[in-house]
DNA sequence: GCAGAACTTGAAACCGCTTTGAACAATGAA
DNA sequence: TTCATTGTTCAAAGCGGTTTCAAGTTCTGC
């Protein structure tokens, strides 16, 4: 049933009944009481591709999965990105749009969605470095949100991200306080400014206190199991091991545990393991002590409140560009304990302790 | 620009631009590439909520993500699936719409998409058993296809489903015939349709053996890494543990290995571990020998089949229902071997060997 | 009782495209 | 040359809503 047939049915005009739909003001109460309890009645709903023509609104919010050609892989904090943010589109009577798209075609993608004028705005994720879909969508005038930022781009737009360095600073001077020296990092894709945020945590934290980085302890790479795997297990087998390792997520971090297992090393006696956690709902890192010390930062918050900032944006197009800022606070579990050469001096060595009991 | 700016602009109606773009035949080869090559050099493009009005065609696939209020677990497979059925949707110049609800609301949320007029179709993830979205889409009239299957529904309806009881059935006759007699069994929430399927499948093949199924080894949860965790723990310290493991996703499998870790136990030698294997981007299960032995099904494939048989099945609403079958090899990796009381019959007694290092 | 303000309601234009039906031009057969 | 056929193009009528502008009603205050 179209609104014609309806408006008619019920004896009154289209206009009025948009109107009382639509909560103008202009329609008395008695009238809009009789309008929702005949639609509900008679099962009309207004039809959502006439209303968008007619409003120039698409009611829709577009986010763009890009598939990287090597790896086909899609981001597994992406999934809870997303129920994070359509929890707030569905509230506020948003949809969803997703588009799949091989990664080179990633700029034309975003053109397409705003000349074509099927979404109000987009989320931006996975923001590397001087990333040009900043300036693109700018230029487009599709308002935006960013899942992250990006370094030595100009000028403002909306974003939500972790403090990333600060967190990573933190992480590091950790397993410093807990005498670590060596600490490997196996972190996020180069280029990624995630990434690149998270390195310099690193670096100003080993700085601080005096130690050089090495570069055979640094690793960049996208975030499977595998990768931990393969990383943890170079830097075990390399002349030098670390005692220490700063995981940039919990996947590779399963990998990492893998590694040393096969190697028979204690995770958390003989080696410490810190991770970066972003609270994904199907790999929860908690219980009483979580298994992993880790800074954690909820993915579904921060999918939370890009929603509700590009949402803002959209219906106040003038109004100042926001940032989020979140904290990762450190949570101490049991991946981590005293370097070892440190432990007899602590009287706590651990070395016979039965392996796979962490601490 | 719109179309009509857009036509005036070459001196041409716009009846006819629009026919030159959407490639109808009766328009001369001339005024085509007249058309395609001024499109392209001023920058027209069809604004698409007014083509959707104009056609009745929404060109978009409806995909609802329920969020279970519990657990609020977003199901780890999903933007697996999601990233196989995008590429076909882009492919065939398809929008994706992605409604995040609660799940107690998703019925709803279906009828809203159809009346709404928003969607062309949708996938139906994650049946259960006798599942009633089956019948509500029938009744709404809108095309669909479900992501398994969902036993004791009647008539016919697209589906896309992995032999899950042939999987399990072949993964347990294989732990028999390895010596285990002790299976436990780690699988999905009570009432998913597929975790129906494996239990039997599990439980055809013991009794094709005589076996009796004892109901402490077997679990159901929804599949995080802690659940496998909690499971295969309170299992390995029952009165009675089992020396196999059969496990539904990769995911709790993580967890089952952390807690044969945390009892001192080898995976692969003192004890088997069997798992079906989604292969999700993030997580592969691969290389020369693959950790885990596991019944292999790629829900990304799944996605694009999905996704071309509900694209068809719009196309043409007479045809046939089609149905796929997808059929999981079993793939023998580094976690399965004799079970313990048959090792020394075949000489390989590995109980010395070293932990963690998988035959 | 009446003018003017404050409410309500409705007719018609419009959003930007697709598609029907008609017109016109070019081609071919008779 | 003429008529039928085929090929091309266009005017206008949708698609199903929203919104402007005008008109009709009901209140107020005097």
């Amino acid at each position: 049933m179209n609104l014609k047939e309806f408006s008619h049915r019920i004896g009154l005009s289209p206009t009025t009944v948009s109107r009382a739909l639509n909560g103008y003001p202009e329609v008395s109460e008695r009238t809009r009481r009789k309008v929702l309890e005949s639609a509900e009645r008679l099962g009309y709903t207004p039809n959502s591709r006439a209303a968008r023509l007619a409003t120039g609104r698409a009611m829709t919010i577009g986010h763009i999965l890009p598939l990287s050609k090597e790896h086909e892989m899609v981001n597994p904090i992406f999934s809870d990105f997303i129920a994070g943010a359509g929890e707030q589109y569905s509230r506020s009577g948003y949809d969803l749009s997703l588009s799949v798209v091989r990664d080179e075609d990633e700029a034309e993608a975003y053109r397409d969605l705003a000349t074509r004028g099927v979404v109000d705005g987009v989320v931006i994720h996975g923001p590397k470095v001087e990333d040009p879909r900043i300036r693109l969508l700018g230029d487009l005038g599709l308002p935006f949100v960013v899942h992250g930022r990006s370094s030595r781009v100009h000028g403002e737009y909306n974003w939500v991200d972790v403090n990333n360095r600060r967190a990573f600073s933190r992480a590091t001077e950790f397993l410093l306080d807990l005498g670590h020296r060596r600490i490997g990092l196996i972190n996020g894709l180069d280029g990624m400014d995630f990434a690149t945020r998270r390195l310099n945590g690193y670096s100003d934290a080993l700085e601080a206190r005096g130690i050089a980085r090495d570069p055979e302890l640094v690793f960049s790479g996208e975030m499977t199991e595998n990768y931990g795997f393969a990383t943890t297990l170079q830097m075990l087998d390399s002349r030098n091991p670390p005692t220490a390792f700063l995981i940039s997520s919990i996947i590779p971090a399963m990998g990492a545990r893998r590694a040393l297992h096969d190697r028979g090393i204690g995770l958390g006696d003989e080696v410490s393991v810190v991770i970066h956690d972003d609270d994904l709902s199907y790999f929860r890192n908690d219980g009483d002590v979580p298994i992993f010390t880790a800074t954690r930062s909820s993915v579904r918050e921060a999918g939370r409140l890009c929603a509700d900032i590009l949402l803002d944006s959209i219906r106040d197009a003038q109004g100042e560009r926001r940032h989020v800022l979140l904290e990762a606070d450190l949570t101490v579990g049991q991946s981590t304990g005293p370097a070892p050469a440190m432990r007899h001096l602590l009287g706590r060595d651990q070395a016979d302790a039965p392996r796979g009991l962490a601490r």
